[in-house]
DNA sequence: TACTCGTGGGG
DNA sequence: TCCCCAAGAGT
């Protein structure tokens, strides 16, 4: 953006921006640290993977098994994995068919496949313990930008911009003033969320699970609980007055009649069975011939299901 | 960048 | 009922 091509002056904020209307982002930081991390040590839940029991391949298994899919749904899973695997080389002996049966109904098992792929590398790679280094959190299969700085900030302590749904949301209301986030992750907030982490490292591991908790929590997506806020009172959001978000619409997911419903469909079967299904099992989940045979393609692309000769299908054992 | 990829609970 | 959305990653 350029002067000879401003036509128009910069958009306004909706409310206020805290960082910028009553100070520094130094000072914003300063401000909100105490409160959201004592509200945590107070109202912080006893989650499995948070015991120092965990590890950190307990705390990599849920940030896998938690992207996406809500905690009470994880929990058990959780348990029975963890129990079976308890380090990440039982998982690698083990064929990738069994991490996506025992995934259950979880939901986007392409999850279980990377993390039976994250184990596997950490068995080879890293003598089979899960690699402490960001960059090699990161160079795992299924271990993006955020499950990279989960892993390190949660199980090894180290200080790292935590940037999931939760906190993008929180620190949109508190700091930024806005109802939502952006849909998508943006430079801004990636700057933001790095200039309001605590210096100490300590500190700032327990900041960032703070505000992922604070999102969980207090400050949710439909209908935030405010008056148990701990920062409510410096909540730029607040401070506007909840202005509701008008950008572009976020648009809503369909599901009904595509093809991950029956992908989904597919598997379900696939993995309730303990011999190979036959094609003819497969064809009663769905009735269009065409967008099944497409699913089912795209099942044997993506590494889930594995085709054998005479027509039938099981999960892949090898 | 925008889209795909499951599943199920709560409002 | 229907709709929203939940600790994202990969392409």
């Amino acid at each position: 953006m350029t002067a000879t091509t401003e036509t128009a002056p910069p958009e306004p904020e909706p409310g206020h921006d805290a960082a910028e209307s009553t100070g520094s982002v130094e000072q914003t930081a300063r401000a909100l640290h105490s409160p959201v991390v004592e509200w945590f040590d107070a109202h912080a839940r006893d989650l499995p993977w948070r015991r120092p029991e965990a590890g950190a391949w307990g705390v990599m298994v849920s940030e896998f098994m938690l992207q996406q899919t809500p905690v009470n749904r994880v929990l058990p899973v959780y348990e029975q994995w963890l129990s079976r695997w308890p380090r990440p080389a039982d998982l690698a002996a083990e064929a990738p068919g069994e991490a996506v049966r025992a995934w259950g109904r979880l939901g986007y098992p392409r999850r279980a496949l990377r993390l039976h792929g994250a184990a596997a590398a950490i068995a080879e790679r890293h003598g089979g313990d899960v690699p402490k280094e960001h960059a090699q959190l990161l160079a795992l299969p299924g271990v993006g930008e955020y499950t990279a700085a989960a892993v390190a900030s949660f199980a090894y302590g180290q200080r790292h911009a935590v940037l999931d749904t939760n906190v993008r949301r929180v620190f949109a209301r508190a700091v930024t003033g806005r109802q939502y986030p952006p849909n998508a992750t943006t430079a801004a907030e990636r700057k933001l969320a790095r200039a309001l982490l605590p210096e100490d490292e300590q500190t700032a591991a327990r900041w960032a699970a703070a505000t992922m908790e604070l999102g969980a929590l207090v400050c949710t997506a439909r209908a935030p609980s405010c008056s148990k806020c701990p920062i409510t009172h410096l909540c730029a959001w607040q401070l506007a007055g909840c202005p509701e978000h008008v950008d572009p619409p976020r648009r809503t997911q369909t599901y009904a009649g595509t093809d991950r419903q029956v992908r989904g469909k597919l598997l379900a079967v696939l993995r309730e069975a303990v011999t190979p299904v036959p094609q003819a099992t497969l064809d009663r989940v769905w009735n269009d011939s065409v967008q099944r045979a497409r699913a089912l393609d795209g099942l044997v692309a993506d590494g889930l299901v594995e085709p054998l000769p005479g027509g039938v299908y099981r999960l892949p054992m090898t």
